[in-house]
DNA sequence: AACCATATTGACCGATCGGTCAGAACAATC
DNA sequence: GATTGTTCTGACCGATCGGTCAATATGGTT
Protein backbone atom coordinates (compact mmCIF):
# COMPACT_ATOMS: atom_id res chain seq x y z
CA UNK A 1 0.00 0.00 0.00
CA UNK A 2 1.45 3.46 -0.81
CA UNK A 3 -0.83 4.76 1.74
CA UNK A 4 0.79 7.03 4.45
CA UNK A 5 -1.83 8.59 6.64
CA UNK A 6 -5.00 7.25 5.47
CA UNK A 7 -8.21 7.49 7.41
CA UNK A 8 -8.39 3.46 7.79
CA UNK A 9 -4.97 2.53 8.29
CA UNK A 10 -5.33 -0.30 9.82
CA UNK A 11 -8.40 -0.76 12.44
CA UNK A 12 -6.30 -2.03 14.78
CA UNK A 13 -3.81 0.59 15.10
CA UNK A 14 -6.84 2.75 16.05
CA UNK A 15 -7.70 0.99 18.10
CA UNK A 16 -4.70 0.62 20.58
CA UNK A 17 -4.24 4.35 20.22
CA UNK A 18 -7.77 5.41 21.77
CA UNK A 19 -6.88 2.70 24.19
CA UNK A 20 -3.79 5.11 25.15
CA UNK A 21 -5.58 8.29 24.71
CA UNK A 22 -8.25 7.39 27.41
CA UNK A 23 -5.28 6.33 29.81
CA UNK A 24 -3.16 9.31 29.43
CA UNK A 25 -6.43 11.29 29.65
CA UNK A 26 -7.20 9.91 33.05
CA UNK A 27 -3.20 10.09 34.66
CA UNK A 28 -3.29 13.84 32.54
CA UNK A 29 -6.51 14.80 34.10
CA UNK A 30 -5.16 13.58 38.12
CA UNK A 31 -1.42 14.95 37.80
CA UNK A 32 -1.36 17.48 35.51
CA UNK A 33 1.72 17.51 32.55
CA UNK A 34 4.70 17.75 34.67
CA UNK A 35 3.12 14.99 37.74
CA UNK A 36 1.86 12.69 35.17
CA UNK A 37 4.61 9.89 33.82
CA UNK A 38 4.86 7.63 31.32
CA UNK A 39 5.23 4.69 32.86
CA UNK A 40 1.87 5.38 35.01
CA UNK A 41 0.15 5.93 31.60
CA UNK A 42 1.35 2.38 30.19
CA UNK A 43 0.35 0.67 33.32
CA UNK A 44 -3.06 1.99 32.81
CA UNK A 45 -2.78 1.40 29.04
CA UNK A 46 -1.31 -2.29 29.69
CA UNK A 47 1.10 -1.75 27.44
CA UNK A 48 5.06 -1.54 27.49
CA UNK A 49 6.41 2.06 27.87
CA UNK A 50 8.06 2.37 24.53
CA UNK A 51 5.05 1.22 23.02
CA UNK A 52 3.47 4.58 24.41
CA UNK A 53 6.16 6.35 22.63
CA UNK A 54 6.26 4.24 19.22
CA UNK A 55 2.29 5.30 18.92
CA UNK A 56 2.48 8.99 20.14
CA UNK A 57 5.92 10.23 19.79
CA UNK A 58 6.32 12.20 22.53
CA UNK A 59 5.39 12.97 25.71
CA UNK A 60 4.26 16.19 24.64
CA UNK A 61 2.96 15.16 21.41
CA UNK A 62 0.57 12.73 23.49
CA UNK A 63 -0.52 15.69 25.99
CA UNK A 64 -0.95 18.30 23.27
CA UNK A 65 -3.62 15.60 20.94
CA UNK A 66 -5.30 15.02 23.98
CA UNK A 67 -6.25 19.00 24.09
CA UNK A 68 -7.07 18.79 20.82
CA UNK A 69 -9.67 16.09 20.98
CA UNK A 70 -11.16 17.70 23.77
CA UNK A 71 -11.56 20.84 22.48
CA UNK A 72 -13.19 19.67 19.26
CA UNK A 73 -15.73 17.85 21.39
CA UNK A 74 -16.35 21.37 23.03
CA UNK A 75 -16.97 22.42 19.39
CA UNK A 76 -21.00 22.27 19.56
CA UNK A 77 -21.90 24.40 22.37
CA UNK A 78 -23.94 27.40 21.69
CA UNK A 79 -23.49 26.69 18.12
CA UNK A 80 -26.32 28.41 16.44
CA UNK A 81 -27.40 31.35 18.53
CA UNK A 82 -28.75 34.61 16.73
CA UNK A 83 -30.13 37.67 18.03
CA UNK A 84 -33.65 36.93 17.68
CA UNK A 85 -32.93 33.49 19.58
CA UNK A 86 -35.15 33.29 22.89
CA UNK A 87 -32.67 33.58 25.36
CA UNK A 88 -34.31 31.35 27.95
CA UNK A 89 -34.32 28.33 25.53
CA UNK A 90 -30.69 28.77 24.44
CA UNK A 91 -29.21 29.77 27.85
CA UNK A 92 -30.91 26.75 29.24
CA UNK A 93 -29.47 24.55 26.32
CA UNK A 94 -26.01 26.01 27.23
CA UNK A 95 -26.48 24.55 30.71
CA UNK A 96 -27.44 21.55 29.98
CA UNK A 97 -25.16 21.27 27.21
CA UNK A 98 -22.01 22.03 29.33
CA UNK A 99 -23.24 19.86 32.33
CA UNK A 100 -23.69 16.77 30.05
CA UNK A 101 -20.34 17.46 28.06
CA UNK A 102 -18.35 17.53 31.92
CA UNK A 103 -20.53 14.26 32.57
CA UNK A 104 -19.33 12.53 29.40
CA UNK A 105 -16.19 13.52 29.37
CA UNK A 106 -14.84 13.84 32.89
CA UNK A 107 -11.40 13.32 32.49
CA UNK A 108 -10.87 15.83 29.51
CA UNK A 109 -12.59 18.42 31.38
CA UNK A 110 -10.24 18.05 34.39
CA UNK A 111 -7.28 17.79 32.21
CA UNK A 112 -8.32 21.21 30.43
CA UNK A 113 -8.62 22.44 34.33
CA UNK A 114 -4.90 21.43 35.35
CA UNK A 115 -3.86 22.96 32.10
CA UNK A 116 -5.32 26.39 33.00
CA UNK A 117 -4.28 26.21 36.57
CA UNK A 118 -0.67 26.04 35.04
CA UNK A 119 -1.04 28.78 33.32
CA UNK A 120 -1.92 27.23 30.06
CA UNK A 121 1.19 27.02 28.37
CA UNK A 122 0.09 24.74 25.48
CA UNK A 123 -3.50 26.93 25.11
CA UNK A 124 -1.90 29.92 24.64
CA UNK A 125 -2.99 30.13 20.81
CA UNK A 126 -5.99 28.74 21.47
CA UNK A 127 -7.50 30.94 24.13
CA UNK A 128 -6.46 34.31 22.55
CA UNK A 129 -7.80 33.01 19.51
CA UNK A 130 -10.44 30.92 18.51
CA UNK A 131 -12.14 30.99 22.13
CA UNK A 132 -11.64 34.27 22.67
CA UNK A 133 -13.75 34.94 19.10
CA UNK A 134 -15.98 32.45 20.35
CA UNK A 135 -16.49 35.10 23.36
CA UNK A 136 -16.75 37.92 21.83
CA UNK A 137 -19.40 36.90 19.27
CA UNK A 138 -21.56 34.77 21.76
CA UNK A 139 -21.66 38.28 24.12
CA UNK A 140 -22.30 40.71 21.55
CA UNK A 141 -25.76 38.48 20.74
CA UNK A 142 -26.30 38.28 24.33
CA UNK A 143 -25.62 42.43 23.99
CA UNK A 144 -28.44 42.71 21.75
CA UNK A 145 -30.54 40.98 23.87
CA UNK A 146 -30.41 43.48 26.59
CA UNK A 147 -30.81 46.22 24.68
CA UNK A 148 -34.58 44.28 22.88
CA UNK A 149 -35.44 43.89 26.28
CA UNK A 150 -35.26 40.15 26.60
CA UNK A 151 -33.08 40.68 29.64
CA UNK A 152 -31.42 42.67 32.43
CA UNK A 153 -28.62 44.59 31.32
CA UNK A 154 -25.85 42.28 32.35
CA UNK A 155 -22.28 41.86 31.57
CA UNK A 156 -22.44 38.96 28.89
CA UNK A 157 -18.54 37.74 29.35
CA UNK A 158 -19.67 37.32 33.13
CA UNK A 159 -22.76 35.55 32.20
CA UNK A 160 -20.63 33.24 30.11
CA UNK A 161 -17.99 32.67 32.62
CA UNK A 162 -20.34 32.02 34.93
CA UNK A 163 -22.23 29.51 33.13
CA UNK A 164 -18.69 27.74 32.60
CA UNK A 165 -17.41 28.01 36.06
CA UNK A 166 -21.30 26.93 37.96
CA UNK A 167 -21.05 23.76 35.20
CA UNK A 168 -17.80 22.96 34.76
CA UNK A 169 -17.67 22.84 38.95
CA UNK A 170 -19.83 19.32 39.19
CA UNK A 171 -16.62 17.77 37.05
CA UNK A 172 -14.00 18.80 38.21
CA UNK A 173 -14.49 19.24 41.89
CA UNK A 174 -16.66 16.44 41.92
CA UNK A 175 -13.88 14.87 44.78
CA UNK A 176 -14.92 17.59 46.57
CA UNK A 177 -18.47 17.51 46.45
CA UNK A 178 -18.93 13.75 46.68
CA UNK A 179 -16.78 14.07 49.96
CA UNK A 180 -19.48 16.94 51.21
CA UNK A 181 -21.95 15.29 50.19
CA UNK A 182 -21.51 11.62 51.60
CA UNK A 183 -21.98 9.91 48.63
CA UNK A 184 -19.46 7.86 45.84
CA UNK A 185 -20.84 10.06 43.36
CA UNK A 186 -23.50 12.30 41.87
CA UNK A 187 -26.64 10.13 40.37
CA UNK A 188 -28.88 11.14 37.27
CA UNK A 189 -31.11 12.39 39.82
CA UNK A 190 -28.67 15.21 41.52
CA UNK A 191 -27.90 16.27 38.11
CA UNK A 192 -31.36 16.76 37.05
CA UNK A 193 -31.40 18.78 40.58
CA UNK A 194 -28.81 20.56 39.38
CA UNK A 195 -29.41 21.48 36.28
CA UNK A 196 -32.75 22.84 37.26
CA UNK A 197 -31.41 24.66 40.14
CA UNK A 198 -28.68 26.42 37.96
CA UNK A 199 -31.37 27.05 34.99
CA UNK A 200 -33.72 28.61 38.13
CA UNK A 201 -31.10 30.81 39.53
CA UNK A 202 -29.21 32.03 36.69
CA UNK A 203 -32.46 32.82 34.02
CA UNK A 204 -34.42 34.38 37.02
CA UNK A 205 -31.52 36.37 37.99
CA UNK A 206 -30.83 37.84 34.69
CA UNK A 207 -34.51 39.23 34.43
CA UNK A 208 -35.45 35.95 31.87
CA UNK A 209 -39.36 35.70 31.89
CA UNK A 210 -40.12 32.08 32.46
CA UNK A 211 -39.71 30.42 28.98
CA UNK A 212 -43.49 29.45 27.61
CA UNK A 213 -42.18 25.97 25.38
CA UNK A 214 -39.09 24.07 26.55
CA UNK A 215 -40.75 22.80 29.85
CA UNK A 216 -40.21 19.02 28.89
CA UNK A 217 -37.97 16.33 30.67
CA UNK A 218 -36.08 15.62 27.54
CA UNK A 219 -36.69 14.82 23.96
CA UNK A 220 -34.98 14.73 20.57
CA UNK A 221 -32.23 16.73 19.12
CA UNK B 1 16.64 28.79 77.05
CA UNK B 2 14.10 25.71 77.92
CA UNK B 3 12.38 26.35 75.04
CA UNK B 4 11.37 24.29 72.29
CA UNK B 5 8.49 25.22 70.14
CA UNK B 6 7.99 28.55 71.40
CA UNK B 7 5.75 30.96 69.01
CA UNK B 8 9.45 32.93 69.03
CA UNK B 9 11.67 30.42 68.13
CA UNK B 10 13.79 32.93 66.14
CA UNK B 11 12.14 35.51 64.08
CA UNK B 12 14.80 34.07 61.68
CA UNK B 13 13.70 31.15 61.26
CA UNK B 14 10.28 32.11 60.82
CA UNK B 15 11.23 34.41 58.68
CA UNK B 16 12.69 31.78 56.34
CA UNK B 17 10.08 29.29 56.95
CA UNK B 18 7.54 32.02 55.38
CA UNK B 19 10.09 32.50 52.28
CA UNK B 20 10.03 28.73 51.67
CA UNK B 21 5.97 28.08 52.23
CA UNK B 22 5.51 31.38 49.87
CA UNK B 23 7.80 30.07 47.17
CA UNK B 24 6.31 26.35 47.78
CA UNK B 25 2.92 27.41 47.22
CA UNK B 26 3.74 29.00 43.72
CA UNK B 27 5.49 25.98 42.76
CA UNK B 28 2.76 23.62 43.80
CA UNK B 29 -0.23 25.86 42.47
CA UNK B 30 1.39 25.38 38.89
CA UNK B 31 2.06 21.85 38.89
CA UNK B 32 0.35 20.16 42.03
CA UNK B 33 1.72 17.40 44.22
CA UNK B 34 3.80 15.09 41.93
CA UNK B 35 4.84 18.02 39.43
CA UNK B 36 5.98 20.01 41.81
CA UNK B 37 9.75 19.32 42.58
CA UNK B 38 11.97 20.70 45.50
CA UNK B 39 14.28 21.89 43.42
CA UNK B 40 11.90 23.84 41.62
CA UNK B 41 10.90 25.17 44.59
CA UNK B 42 14.52 25.82 46.36
CA UNK B 43 14.75 27.69 43.45
CA UNK B 44 12.29 30.26 43.84
CA UNK B 45 13.12 30.62 47.22
CA UNK B 46 16.54 31.27 46.54
CA UNK B 47 17.74 28.64 48.81
CA UNK B 48 19.84 25.45 48.67
CA UNK B 49 17.55 22.52 47.91
CA UNK B 50 18.62 20.64 51.33
CA UNK B 51 17.53 23.58 53.09
CA UNK B 52 13.86 23.22 52.11
CA UNK B 53 14.21 19.72 53.36
CA UNK B 54 15.92 21.07 56.78
CA UNK B 55 13.35 23.62 57.18
CA UNK B 56 10.57 20.64 56.19
CA UNK B 57 11.45 17.59 56.59
CA UNK B 58 9.96 16.25 53.59
CA UNK B 59 8.15 16.98 50.53
CA UNK B 60 5.16 15.72 51.74
CA UNK B 61 5.33 17.36 54.99
CA UNK B 62 5.45 20.78 53.64
CA UNK B 63 2.99 20.37 51.46
CA UNK B 64 0.51 19.36 54.04
CA UNK B 65 1.61 22.64 55.90
CA UNK B 66 0.48 24.89 53.20
CA UNK B 67 -3.34 22.71 52.58
CA UNK B 68 -3.29 23.39 56.58
CA UNK B 69 -2.63 27.03 55.75
CA UNK B 70 -4.46 27.49 53.29
CA UNK B 71 -7.85 26.25 55.04
CA UNK B 72 -7.01 28.35 57.92
CA UNK B 73 -7.74 31.71 55.99
CA UNK B 74 -11.28 30.13 55.11
CA UNK B 75 -12.27 29.95 58.66
CA UNK B 76 -14.08 33.61 58.43
CA UNK B 77 -16.27 33.06 55.79
CA UNK B 78 -20.01 32.63 56.80
CA UNK B 79 -18.83 32.33 60.17
CA UNK B 80 -22.38 34.82 61.79
CA UNK B 81 -24.92 33.50 59.62
CA UNK B 82 -28.66 32.93 61.72
CA UNK B 83 -32.26 31.96 61.03
CA UNK B 84 -32.70 35.38 61.25
CA UNK B 85 -30.21 37.09 59.32
CA UNK B 86 -31.31 38.87 56.13
CA UNK B 87 -29.74 36.81 53.53
CA UNK B 88 -29.32 39.35 51.11
CA UNK B 89 -26.58 40.36 53.02
CA UNK B 90 -25.44 37.13 54.12
CA UNK B 91 -25.03 35.85 50.85
CA UNK B 92 -23.72 39.22 49.39
CA UNK B 93 -21.09 38.88 51.92
CA UNK B 94 -20.49 35.62 51.26
CA UNK B 95 -19.48 36.44 47.45
CA UNK B 96 -17.27 39.43 48.21
CA UNK B 97 -15.42 37.48 50.82
CA UNK B 98 -14.85 34.44 48.81
CA UNK B 99 -13.74 37.32 45.51
CA UNK B 100 -11.43 39.03 47.86
CA UNK B 101 -10.18 35.78 49.25
CA UNK B 102 -9.44 34.56 45.98
CA UNK B 103 -7.75 37.54 45.07
CA UNK B 104 -5.50 38.14 48.01
CA UNK B 105 -3.97 34.66 48.15
CA UNK B 106 -4.57 33.52 44.41
CA UNK B 107 -1.55 30.40 44.91
CA UNK B 108 -3.13 28.98 47.83
CA UNK B 109 -6.49 28.73 45.76
CA UNK B 110 -4.83 26.85 43.03
CA UNK B 111 -2.68 24.70 45.30
CA UNK B 112 -6.42 23.81 46.60
CA UNK B 113 -7.72 23.27 43.10
CA UNK B 114 -4.99 21.18 41.68
CA UNK B 115 -5.11 19.12 45.44
CA UNK B 116 -9.30 18.74 44.55
CA UNK B 117 -8.30 17.47 40.81
CA UNK B 118 -6.07 15.10 42.34
CA UNK B 119 -8.73 13.46 44.22
CA UNK B 120 -8.49 14.94 46.84
CA UNK B 121 -5.71 12.91 48.77
CA UNK B 122 -4.85 14.92 51.62
CA UNK B 123 -7.83 16.43 52.44
CA UNK B 124 -10.33 13.62 53.17
CA UNK B 125 -10.43 13.84 56.44
CA UNK B 126 -11.34 17.95 55.99
CA UNK B 127 -13.35 17.65 53.20
CA UNK B 128 -15.96 14.96 54.70
CA UNK B 129 -15.59 16.12 57.97
CA UNK B 130 -15.18 19.84 58.85
CA UNK B 131 -16.62 21.33 55.48
CA UNK B 132 -19.13 18.88 55.35
CA UNK B 133 -20.26 19.91 59.10
CA UNK B 134 -19.78 23.54 57.38
CA UNK B 135 -22.24 22.80 54.47
CA UNK B 136 -24.44 21.16 56.80
CA UNK B 137 -25.22 23.59 59.14
CA UNK B 138 -25.33 26.59 57.08
CA UNK B 139 -27.60 24.42 54.85
CA UNK B 140 -30.17 24.29 57.36
CA UNK B 141 -30.22 27.93 57.96
CA UNK B 142 -30.60 28.91 54.47
CA UNK B 143 -33.57 26.25 54.62
CA UNK B 144 -35.41 28.23 57.02
CA UNK B 145 -34.81 31.33 55.05
CA UNK B 146 -36.87 29.53 52.73
CA UNK B 147 -39.60 28.16 54.61
CA UNK B 148 -40.02 31.50 55.96
CA UNK B 149 -40.79 33.08 52.76
CA UNK B 150 -37.26 35.34 52.35
CA UNK B 151 -36.30 33.97 48.84
CA UNK B 152 -36.92 30.67 46.67
CA UNK B 153 -37.24 27.36 47.50
CA UNK B 154 -34.02 25.87 46.22
CA UNK B 155 -31.44 23.01 47.38
CA UNK B 156 -29.07 25.18 49.73
CA UNK B 157 -26.27 22.97 48.99
CA UNK B 158 -26.51 23.90 45.06
CA UNK B 159 -26.25 27.26 45.93
CA UNK B 160 -23.37 27.17 48.32
CA UNK B 161 -21.88 24.80 45.33
CA UNK B 162 -22.72 27.71 42.80
CA UNK B 163 -21.06 30.68 44.83
CA UNK B 164 -17.81 28.55 45.08
CA UNK B 165 -17.57 27.36 42.01
CA UNK B 166 -18.26 31.30 40.53
CA UNK B 167 -16.30 33.21 42.78
CA UNK B 168 -13.06 30.81 42.88
CA UNK B 169 -13.31 30.77 38.74
CA UNK B 170 -11.71 33.89 38.45
CA UNK B 171 -8.67 33.21 40.81
CA UNK B 172 -8.01 29.28 39.56
CA UNK B 173 -9.11 29.82 35.71
CA UNK B 174 -7.42 33.81 35.62
CA UNK B 175 -5.20 32.35 33.16
CA UNK B 176 -7.96 31.33 30.75
CA UNK B 177 -10.63 34.48 31.59
CA UNK B 178 -7.31 36.70 31.09
CA UNK B 179 -6.51 35.20 27.40
CA UNK B 180 -9.96 35.34 26.66
CA UNK B 181 -10.37 39.36 27.63
CA UNK B 182 -6.97 40.16 26.02
CA UNK B 183 -5.70 41.58 29.39
CA UNK B 184 -2.62 41.22 31.56
CA UNK B 185 -4.49 40.89 34.71
CA UNK B 186 -8.04 41.35 36.22
CA UNK B 187 -7.85 45.77 37.78
CA UNK B 188 -10.15 46.38 40.71
CA UNK B 189 -13.05 47.87 38.04
CA UNK B 190 -13.49 44.76 36.70
CA UNK B 191 -13.48 42.75 39.97
CA UNK B 192 -15.85 45.48 41.20
CA UNK B 193 -17.98 44.69 38.43
CA UNK B 194 -17.96 41.12 38.67
CA UNK B 195 -18.64 41.05 42.40
CA UNK B 196 -21.58 43.41 41.35
CA UNK B 197 -22.68 41.20 38.69
CA UNK B 198 -23.11 37.88 40.99
CA UNK B 199 -24.25 39.98 43.52
CA UNK B 200 -27.35 40.54 40.85
CA UNK B 201 -28.03 37.32 39.19
CA UNK B 202 -27.61 35.04 41.99
CA UNK B 203 -29.53 37.04 44.58
CA UNK B 204 -32.07 38.04 42.35
CA UNK B 205 -32.27 34.61 41.02
CA UNK B 206 -33.07 33.34 44.60
CA UNK B 207 -36.00 35.66 44.80
CA UNK B 208 -34.40 37.49 47.44
CA UNK B 209 -35.87 40.90 47.17
CA UNK B 210 -33.49 43.80 47.02
CA UNK B 211 -32.15 45.11 50.35
CA UNK B 212 -32.85 48.35 51.35
CA UNK B 213 -28.93 49.08 52.57
CA UNK B 214 -26.19 48.44 50.39
CA UNK B 215 -27.43 49.88 47.22
CA UNK B 216 -25.29 50.93 44.43
CA UNK B 217 -25.30 52.13 40.96
CA UNK B 218 -26.32 49.29 38.38
CA UNK B 219 -29.27 49.83 36.64
CA UNK B 220 -32.16 46.85 35.51
CA UNK B 221 -33.98 44.99 37.09
C1' DA C 1 38.85 30.60 74.76
C1' DA C 2 36.06 26.67 75.14
C1' DC C 3 31.68 24.74 74.41
C1' DC C 4 27.42 23.42 72.27
C1' DA C 5 23.11 23.73 69.81
C1' DT C 6 21.55 25.24 65.61
C1' DA C 7 22.08 26.42 60.71
C1' DT C 8 23.98 25.55 56.25
C1' DT C 9 25.31 23.04 52.24
C1' DG C 10 27.92 20.12 48.73
C1' DA C 11 28.19 15.54 47.72
C1' DC C 12 26.01 11.62 47.24
C1' DC C 13 22.22 7.66 47.11
C1' DG C 14 18.82 4.56 44.76
C1' DA C 15 14.73 5.27 42.07
C1' DT C 16 12.44 7.13 38.40
C1' DC C 17 12.08 10.42 34.64
C1' DG C 18 11.46 10.96 29.15
C1' DG C 19 13.45 9.10 25.35
C1' DT C 20 16.47 5.95 22.09
C1' DC C 21 17.60 1.89 19.79
C1' DA C 22 18.69 -2.66 18.16
C1' DG C 23 16.66 -6.53 17.27
C1' DA C 24 12.85 -9.98 17.76
C1' DA C 25 8.15 -10.98 16.24
C1' DC C 26 4.65 -10.55 12.95
C1' DA C 27 2.05 -10.10 8.60
C1' DA C 28 1.52 -9.56 3.78
C1' DT C 29 3.44 -10.05 -0.99
C1' DC C 30 5.89 -12.30 -4.33
C1' DG D 1 10.38 -19.70 1.54
C1' DA D 2 12.59 -15.49 0.87
C1' DT D 3 11.67 -10.44 1.08
C1' DT D 4 9.92 -6.39 3.01
C1' DG D 5 7.64 -3.23 6.01
C1' DT D 6 5.35 -2.67 10.31
C1' DT D 7 4.75 -3.67 15.16
C1' DC D 8 6.59 -4.64 19.46
C1' DT D 9 9.67 -4.46 23.54
C1' DG D 10 13.73 -5.22 26.78
C1' DA D 11 17.73 -2.91 27.67
C1' DC D 12 19.82 1.07 28.12
C1' DC D 13 20.98 6.42 28.38
C1' DG D 14 21.77 10.89 30.79
C1' DA D 15 19.03 13.82 33.70
C1' DT D 16 16.38 14.61 37.54
C1' DC D 17 13.65 12.99 41.41
C1' DG D 18 13.12 13.06 46.93
C1' DG D 19 15.96 12.35 50.55
C1' DT D 20 20.40 11.49 53.59
C1' DC D 21 24.56 12.71 55.66
C1' DA D 22 28.93 14.30 57.11
C1' DA D 23 31.39 18.39 57.39
C1' DT D 24 31.50 23.03 58.23
C1' DA D 25 29.93 27.54 59.72
C1' DT D 26 27.55 30.39 63.05
C1' DG D 27 26.05 32.51 67.36
C1' DG D 28 25.09 32.58 72.09
C1' DT D 29 26.54 31.07 76.93
C1' DT D 30 29.89 30.22 80.21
Amino acid sequence: MTVETAPNESANRERIEQRILNAAEQIFSLHGYRGASLQAIADKAELPKANILYYMGSKQALYVRLLNRMMRRWNAVLENITPESDPGEVLSDFIRTKIVLGQRYPDGSKLFAAEILAGAPFLDEYLAGELRDWVTSRAAIIRQWSLQGKMDDVDPRWLIFLIWSATQHYTEYSAQITRVLGRDALNEEDLASITQFLEHVILKGCGISPLASSQASSAAN
